[in-house]
RNA sequence: GGCUUCUUGGUCAAGUGGUUAAGACGUCGCCCUCUCACGGCGAAGACAGGAGUUCGACUCUCCUAGAAGCUACCA
């Protein structure tokens, strides 16, 4: 135990260029001004140069708690561990988001004399000097020593704590430099070796306590015991200290994140205790999980793994970001889907966002219900909002073939009409994303390389020919559509397939087939596809050269 | 190995001692004067297992199993 006069001496030595207190960032930082039930919660990557959907759905979450009760979201960088710093980062994040819909209030992108930014810097590679402070009065206090132990010493303990089955990690006996006099640190100092500051733990081995989750509830943790290391040898902190460091003083109401850091709550719990912080509530999240083929199971989703976890991942394909945010949304929080299907026509920031609803337990990815989504959300557009968006993604995805799907604005409109329903009794949902749009109308395009093709006929080739040159040479373009199904239905009389398909489900056995056989082989040979919309509305908008085409590049296929 | 958390149909999930155990997606069937889509109707399908507590347990307790996470000078 050293004297309180020696605790200072210590600090002295180790932080001589520390000259604020405490107090100073506390009052620089005062509590913020909040109405009711405003939170204040914060995005807060590691700038890899990667934001997952992981991240997404967890930012999503804090943002609309923020805002739901106006208070404050903002973006700190968690700059700590210098290895995985990427250039670009904070932009990349910053527009990820945008392109979400979720802005920032405040934090890491904003410019530095920004009057919203009035808790910076945001950067924890910025706030050393605020940390070191914190830490010097650690250390004043005997609550934080310098620990010298070398890689190789730490082994030999961990070996040891095995062998004798003992919980691993640097505390009480197993703490090597944790009682030592000052004299003892002096000399280790002196002598230039490397040191990291540990926390002098004050909890008990094998005392537990109750830690208060927004989302799990009451659970029971053991007291952390451990002498963590607050700053690394190169000064900066470990991820530990600088959250309590930083969620306090940006004040920080409710931290939301991922499930791997219950384990350590006990550590932020000590460390806001020493500090004499008050703790933030804590909201910790299940992990978005796959189906892994391998062993049968649930996992986490994993960067290097899965593909479907990239945000870009999904911008290719050109889901729709609204879409995106309404299946996270889904996920989130349990009566979002009830109350969107309730108030379809609310602007869904309108939802109340509550943490209370929010799943315990990690959720699969599920392709089948985002596309289900994605199907109900983009019925709900105009064909001017559906165009804007594929322009948007064609321009960046698919620029060659642009030029012709936007050649023509208002054809390329009138498909979308009829893909969508506009006009109908019920619109269609066929639509899933970009991409799947253009798969399923590419046939009016065939400059783009869509000449067809895609489905086989069901008939044989004999009669597919007959009954096409029969179809053209009765084709007249001024027919409606009721003129022109009665031509095909007298086709079918002729051909031996039965003009009405209910008669013909009675009685299949005396016909080749139905109508929807004849109309099957005119929708194969014109769009290549076996199912579409409404033929004759297709035929009407390609025209009547382009379909004659078509039919006639079937009917030399058939050869 | 140790510690922590989680466990309702294939998936997402309501549910807080007494329910015919919601709903959505998916699947299947039927209907909707051409396929598909839309829409309608219907079907199959679940409380991980075992002991308790209780008149009564999906709900409370314990055990087992499975899954996930943590066990760094990474976050």
């Amino acid at each position: 135990m050293l004297t309180e006069e020696e605790n200072r001496k210590l600090a002295d030595i180790l932080f001589p260029d520390v000259d604020k207190t405490p107090e100073y960032w506390e009052k620089k930082y005062p509590y913020r001004k909040l109405a009711k039930k405003a939170e204040v919660t914060r995005m807060a990557p590691s700038p890899t140069g990667f934001i997952h959907l992981g991240n997404l759905y967890s930012a999503l979450a804090d943002e609309r708690i923020a805002h739901r009760h106006g208070g404050v979201f903002y973006l700190r960088i968690e700059d700590t561990d210098a290895k995985r710093k990427v250039e670009g980062a904070v932009e990349l994040v910053i527009n990820a988001m945008r392109y979400f819909d979720i802005e920032f209030d405040e934090g890491a992108g904003l410019p530095d004399d920004d009057p919203r930014n009035a808790y910076g810097p945001y950067f924890q590679r910025q706030r050393v000097e605020i940390y070191h402070t914190f830490a010097r009065s650690l250390v004043e206090r005997g609550l934080a020593y310098p620990c010298f132990s070398t890689e190789e010493e730490l082994d030999a303990v961990r070996r040891k704590q095995e062998a004798k089955e003992e919980p691993i990690g640097c505390y009480g006996k197993y703490a090597l430099w944790r009682d030592r006099s000052l004299a003892e640190y002096e000399e280790a100092l002196k002598s230039g070796k490397e040191h990291v500051l540990r926390l002098r733990s004050q909890g008990t081995p094998g005392k537990e306590f109750v830690f208060h989750d927004e989302i799990k509830g009451d659970l029971t943790l053991p007291e952390n015991f451990h002498d963590i290391v607050l700053l690394k040898s190169d000064g900066i902190p470990t991820y530990h200290f600088a959250h309590a460091i930083d969620d306090h003083l940006m004040r920080t109401t409710l931290v939301i994140r991922g499930g791997e850091w219950l384990d350590s709550a006990p550590t932020h719990v000590e460390l806001f205790q020493v500090l004499g912080f008050k703790l933030p509530k804590y909201a910790h999240t299940a992990h978005l999980m796959k189906f892994d083929e391998v062993t049968g199971g649930k996992r986490k989703l994993s960067k290097r793994k899965d593909p479907e976890l990239s945000l870009d991942y999904y911008r290719k394909d050109g889901y729709h970001p609204y879409c995106m945010k309404v299946y996270l949304l889904t996920l989130l929080n349990s009566n979002f889907e009830e109350w969107h299907n309730q108030n379809p026509d609310k602007d869904i920031n309108e939802f109340p966002f509550d943490v209370k609803n929010m799943s315990k337990s990690g959720a699969l990815f599920d392709k089948d219900k985002l596309h289900n989504i994605c199907k109900n959300e983009l019925s709900r557009l105009s064909e001017d909002e559906v165009y804007d968006f594929l322009e948007g993604w064609a321009r960046e995805f698919e620029p060659e073939k642009a030029k012709y799907w936007f050649a023509d604005p208002e054809k390329l409109k009138a498909i979308l009409r009829l893909y969508m329903g506009v006009g109908m009794k019920r619109r269609r949902k066929d639509l899933v994303n970009a991409s799947q749009i253009f798969s399923l109308i590419g046939y009016f395009f065939p400059q783009t390389g869509d000449t067809g093709g895609k489905d086989p006929f069901s008939a044989d080739a004999d009669t597919v020919k007959q009954v096409l040159s029969a179809y053209l040479e009765g084709y007249c373009h001024d027919d409606d559509n009721s003129v022109w199904f009665e031509k095909l239905k007298a086709l079918a009389e002729r051909f031996g397939y039965c003009p009405d398909v209910k008669t013909y489900r009675k009685n299949p056995e005396s016909y080749k087939g139905s109508v929807s056989d004849i109309a099957e082989m005119v929708r194969i040979a014109v769009t290549g596809r076996a199912n579409t919309p409404d033929l004759w509305s297709i035929i009407h908008i390609m025209g009547e050269k382009s379909m004659r085409e078509r039919i006639q590049t079937a009917l030399d296929g058939l050869a």
